[in-house]
RNA sequence: GGCGGAGUAGCUCAGCUGGUUAGAGCAGCGGAAUCAUAAUCCGCGUGUCGGGGGUUCAAGUCCCUCCUCCGCUACCA
């Protein structure tokens, strides 16, 4: 086995269907999660829901069940997206699971022990019709001087009983890990972001609430759930076993990576780190808080009407078209754009005409050709310069990319690789030499199955049903045994009507 | 208000610690080829690198200032 690699997403709040968001984030880390396989490191990736808080109990009032129901049937649909999606999770987890409520406790008494939590008074102007705490200036005056929630709801001063966490006496050893760990939060905006927060000073945090019952009980404290950052971040170890210390604890934690959203950086970077140095355990290696995705540039609302179900996108388009797109196009860490046109545009230009098309050109001569059977590479001047220039790309810079989560840059590398490819096939002009000279011919397919194997290898983290096709055919062909006529991997996709009006 | 990021060809963007005539992809125009999903290949870009000032032999790349956009600025998640 090779090097432990563990990766988490964040676990999605599924108080509504997923989106694109939800979609994207599962996406990079399982292209991440494959990469690493593939480079031959030993992988654990996690993803899962956080099913519990105040707005799940609310969504579930809403829809008149029980808030267990209600994430019962919404966490399936998280879960169904990633099957359908290719995602290659070890543990899909949900916070409502028994083990989770063991761990959640067990962190609680280990941060208890440490003496960092004390019981006080939480007080702040509360709506109940919001359910929610709001701040002094976030209040808008009312008629005859009253104070009103932002959302023009009657507020009340309201004293409840909470558990702290000494949030505060971590304030210089989270600097000091920082400091000590330049890659610990990325990208570097980001971290520059959470260095500035935190030299600012923290206050103590409430974990507890006793204002609803939908979360983990407080050991000792039935009167209180815990606050569902602080169960929803123990997800994280959960899925190894905490607080056992089974050979997944062993072998798995720290965490290489928790990939997660710009919104919850503060969770993953400050609070998180916080709570584990609390219970004595080891920090994870890096929080890499991801862009978000926009429609033509636009946040994603529901008012607005532009979310996008990632679902529907999959049937639309196919699944690798989605996940390639959605790492091609955006540069990762910073936020991006999506459109029907530039999805159609992407698949079409890259995945069906240049990558596609190279497959289905060479092996489709080799089976017309050659009755099937795989040439072995040329050795001419123009092979071997080929080969090399694959090699570096496939070898060297995609990995390379990858291994900094750049997934884009990689994928650049990698179609550079294969402009060379069908500019090399221009060049020799294998069909004329048929006829001029077929040994030449021969060794010309030989250089670019050898090429379009290794191009399809170094693709598969990002699209990996296409590649795990393409390469079951060429590996058909090992040992002599002639391939079957090629098929093409990657439909011509076109713009839906109503799209193209929009455009 | 404070802190931080961004403003480069019609569009999307690369340009690390300053140094050959500022690049890529897409779109557009012209040509070649016909093995292949009419898919490919070749050729074509005089852009005030947001405005102004400064440092330097030399600045998109450093400093100052102004303009525009965006993010963070804690207890819903």
């Amino acid at each position: 086995m090779g090097e432990p690699f563990y990766i988490t997403t964040a676990i999605s709040y599924p108080n509504g269907p997923p989106h694109i968001g939800h979609a994207y984030e599962a996406i990079a880390a399982d292209a991440i999660a494959r990469f690493q396989r593939a480079q031959g490191r030993d992988v654990r990736f996690q993803t899962g829901t956080d099913e519990h808080g105040l707005k799940m109990a609310q969504a579930a009032r809403g829809e008149g069940v029980e808030p267990r129901a209600f994430a019962d049937k919404m966490s399936q649909l998280f879960q169904q997206m990633c099957d359908t999606l290719n995602v290659s999770y070890d543990r899909f987890i949900r916070t409502s699971q028994p083990d989770h409520y063991r761990a959640s406790q067990a962190i609680w008494q280990a941060m208890e022990q440490r003496g960092d939590l004390y019981l006080d008074r939480y007080e702040g102007w509360y709506s109940v019709r919001d359910e929610a705490y709001y701040e002094e200036d976030e209040l808008v005056a009312g008629e005859e001087g009253s104070k009103l929630s932002p959302q023009g709801t009657p507020v009340e001063w309201t004293v409840e009983e909470s558990w702290f966490f000494r949030l505060s006496k971590y304030q210089q050893p989270l600097l000091d890990h920082y400091a000590a760990n330049p890659d610990f939060i990325r990208p570097e905006s980001r971290r520059n972001e959470v260095v500035r927060f935190v030299e600012g000073g923290l206050k103590d945090l409430s974990i507890s609430r006793t204002s609803f019952d939908w979360g983990v009980p407080v050991p000792g404290s039935n009167d209180h759930v815990m606050y569902v950052w602080l169960d929803a971040l123990t997800n994280y170890i959960t899925g190894l076993g905490y607080p056992d210390d089974t050979e997944l604890w062993r072998r798995y934690w720290p965490a290489d990576v928790h990939l997660i959203g710009k919104d919850v950086v503060r969770f993953h970077a400050v609070y998180w780190p916080a709570f584990l140095m609390s219970a004595g355990i080891a920090l994870p290696k890096q929080v890499y808080g991801h862009g978000f995705l926009l429609s033509r540039g636009e946040k994603m609302s529901k008012s607005v009407g532009n979310v996008v179900d990632p679902m529907v996108l999959a049937e639309r388009f196919g699944v690798d078209a989605l996940r390639y797109f959605l790492l091609r196009e955006v540069t990762f860490g910073q936020d991006g754009s999506y459109s029907a046109e530039a999805i159609v545009n992407r698949a079409n230009a890259e995945l069906a005409n240049s990558f596609g098309n190279l497959a289905q050109r060479t092996l489709s001569m080799i089976h017309k050709n050659l009755g099937g059977v795989l040439p072995a590479p040329g050795n001419n001047k123009a092979d071997v310069e080929l080969i090399e220039l694959v090699s570096r790309a496939a070898g060297e810079e995609v990995p390379a990319a990858f291994e900094r989560l750049a997934f884009s840059v990689g994928i650049e590398a990698w179609l550079r690789a294969v402009f060379a490819c069908n500019a090399y096939v221009d060049t020799q002009a294998p069909w004329a030499l048929r006829k001029t000279d077929p040994e030449r011919m021969t060794a010309v397919l030989g250089t670019l199955v050898a090429a379009v194997r290794e191009l399809a290898r170094a693709i598969a983290p990002i699209i990996p049903a296409s590649a795990d096709k393409l390469l079951t055919l060429i590996d058909a062909g090992e040992g002599g045994t002639p391939i079957p006529q090629p098929t093409p991997l990657f439909p011509r996709l076109e713009l839906p009507e109503d799209e193209e009006a929009a455009a």
